[in-house]
DNA sequence: GCCGTTTTCGGCCCGACTGTTTTCAGTCG
């Protein structure tokens, strides 16, 4: 078993422990060695082979063993022995919102149910709002739950969907050295969520590309009519289209999408007495044109070159084509915003982080760690602050020129008001306030306590405004366009979160917030190393939104992204 | 189950919220 299935397996194990009622801090224990790996960069053999397993924090002599079985594939009799007591399928139930360990058991325990769609069944008929410990209003939020998960279905992240896709690509590139593999879709478009992986191959020969795709993946291949389909196992669904090397620059646009965008572009090739399809395009004489790259082809029907994450039908497509070519880009940024370190729920230090960053280039990092009252992720106390203060000063001097940056992500409370008093948010350079608490509130709510908060001059920056988690939680309901109105009056920045799980501000409020003058920063809120990696999905989301790099404060050098900040207090 | 240690067992993260709880259990972040 390979390291991610060794990590599942333990998380696993907790959740069949926590059905079985066992003792809680055992079930943490499980969880904690399963983060710990996740976040070890060693390889799960270096660590098994050099008998340094052990050294990890977390991982004592049980735990140890049991990895080392899952390695060799043997069976764990710890969790052989719960697996026999309960349904696999009954761990499905901990992703439906308010159901706990407690609770599922109680379904399956009085009403046998062992699955989602069970639990849906007997949600409808009422059944379990007669249960003790549930009532009406908790049979609501399950099935509202259920509901959405099912509309999740099927979909991934973008960052699975790069990760499968690349790790794809090359593969099929070692089998296919002549032709070239394009990725297209929604995965081309940095779509927020993708349903699958499409690929085109520039192929001299379809019979030989055919017959060697077999080989390759028979069984899980299925040919369609022009296209292939790969379905590998527990993964993304894979399509394959082939096209003939001397028309990739067509058939590119039109697998890239999107389809209103194609559609749109059909119509335009119409207008110009051109016929645009998956087959390619032809003149009124049906005249197959060939156009072996994308330029070219905008080139030849008349409409500027649009970048793959900008094929989206705004209201207005002429602003889309007039900005398109001074979006910011990846090389823009200058400094790294927000990353948690170990004073609160982030894997390194500060001086890990500072020293990555300057590696890549970066010329400032912002620390903004959890506040006091985001106790589950360890906020820091006043007295917290004042060390971390002291350190990050002390490795300024150190650094120089790079600056570490002295920032906050502060909770705003379910009043509106900030985590700590003035004094305290007066010591930060860059105060970034977040909801993390009691989400579960009307648009009016909501609306007031960002109001309130955007009304406290120490808050610099809005975080991630719709508090979404992409495919597991919809956002609070606000007032958007009152909130952005409010920001701009104060001049408050608007978080761009670059954590592929949030993406959040959306970048469709990006665009509709162009009538207002406001700033914005591209954060990376990461919780290690890899985490600051995200940045581009931040990028390409400010792209989606038509922002230049003048509207994104960290595109400043040091003077004036501190200038900026220091200007507001 | 892990860790640290006063070496062999006690502490481990917890506050807010929700429901109908009239003092607590379960979930969530």
């Amino acid at each position: 078993m390979d390291k991610n299935g060794i990590i599942s397996s333990l998380k696993e194990l907790a959740q069949y422990l926590e059905l079985d009622g066992e003792n809680p801090f055992k079930i943490r224990s499980y969880l904690k060695a399963a983060d710990v790996l996740e976040h070890t960069k060693e390889s799960i053999e270096t660590l098994i082979e050099s008998g340094k397993l052990r050294n990890l924090e977390g991982i004592g002599e049980a735990i140890e063993k049991k990895i080392i079985a899952w390695y060799h594939n043997e069976p764990v009799p710890a969790l052989e022995r719960v697996k026999s007591k309960y349904p696999a399928s009954l761990l499905e139930l901990f992703s439906v919102q308010s159901l706990g360990a407690k609770r599922i058991r109680s379904l399956y325990d009085n009403l046998h149910i062992t699955n989602i769609e069970e639990l849906y069944q007997a949600c409808l008929d009422g059944k379990v709002s007669t249960l003790p410990g549930f009532n009406k209003k908790i049979e609501n939020k399950i099935i509202e739950s259920i509901q959405l998960l099912d509309q999740w279905k099927g979909q991934f992240l973008i960052s699975q969907g790069l990760e499968v896709g690349q790790r794809f690509t090359e593969e099929l590139k070692n089998i296919f050295e002549e032709e070239d593999i394009y990725i297209t879709g929604s995965l081309r478009r940095y779509e927020e969520t993708i349903r699958n992986i499409n690929l085109l191959i520039a192929i001299r020969d379809k019979e030989s590309t055919i017959k060697k795709l077999k080989e390759h993946f028979s069984p899980n291949i299925e040919q369609k009519k022009d296209s292939l389909l790969l379905v590998i196992h527990q993964e993304i669904p894979i399509f394959i289209s082939l096209v003939d090397k001397r028309d990739v620059g067509t058939k590119l646009v039109f697998d890239t999408g999107s389809k209103q965008y194609v559609d749109y572009l059909i119509q335009h090739s119409a207008s110009k007495n051109l016929y645009f399809s998956s087959q390619g395009l032809f003149t009124h004489d049906n005249q197959q044109i060939f156009i072996d790259n994308e330029e070219k082809f905008f080139n030849f029907i008349e409409l500027p070159y649009l970048p793959p994450e900008l094929r989206n039908i705004y209201n207005d497509m002429e602003v889309v084509y007039k900005e398109a070519n001074k979006l910011v880009q990846f090389e823009d940024i200058s400094g790294i915003v927000h990353c948690h370190s170990q004073y609160s729920d982030g894997h390194n230090s500060i001086s890990e982080l500072a020293e990555y960053c300057i590696e890549k280039g970066y010329k400032y990092i912002v620390i903004c760690d959890h506040s006091q009252s985001a106790g589950y992720a360890n906020g820091l106390s006043v007295e917290d602050i004042k060390k971390q203060h002291e350190e990050i000063e002390q490795l300024n001097k150190q650094y120089k020129p790079f600056h570490i940056f002295k920032g906050i992500e502060c909770d705003i409370k379910s009043d509106g008001t900030l985590d700590y008093p003035d004094e305290i948010l007066s010591t930060f350079d860059v105060v970034i306030g977040s909801i993390h608490s009691k989400l579960d509130m009307d648009k009016k709510t909501a609306t007031q306590r960002l109001l309130k908060a955007i009304e406290n001059p120490y808050l610099d920056v809005l975080g991630h405004l719709s508090g979404r988690l992409l495919l597991s939680r919809k956002g609070y309901p606000l007032d958007i366009d009152t909130i952005l109105k409010v920001c701009s009056e104060h001049n408050v920045a608007i978080e761009i979160n670059a954590n592929p799980q949030r993406l959040d501000i959306d970048w469709k409020n990006i665009y509709l917030s162009r009538k207002y003058d406001l700033n914005f920063v591209i954060s990376v809120d990461a919780h290690n190393l890899k985490g600051i990696e995200d940045l581009k999905y931040g990028v390409y989301v400010a792209r989606k939104g038509l922002l230049s790099p003048q509207k994104i404060l960290n595109c400043k050098n040091i003077e004036e992204f501190q200038n900026w900040f220091h200007q507001r207090t």
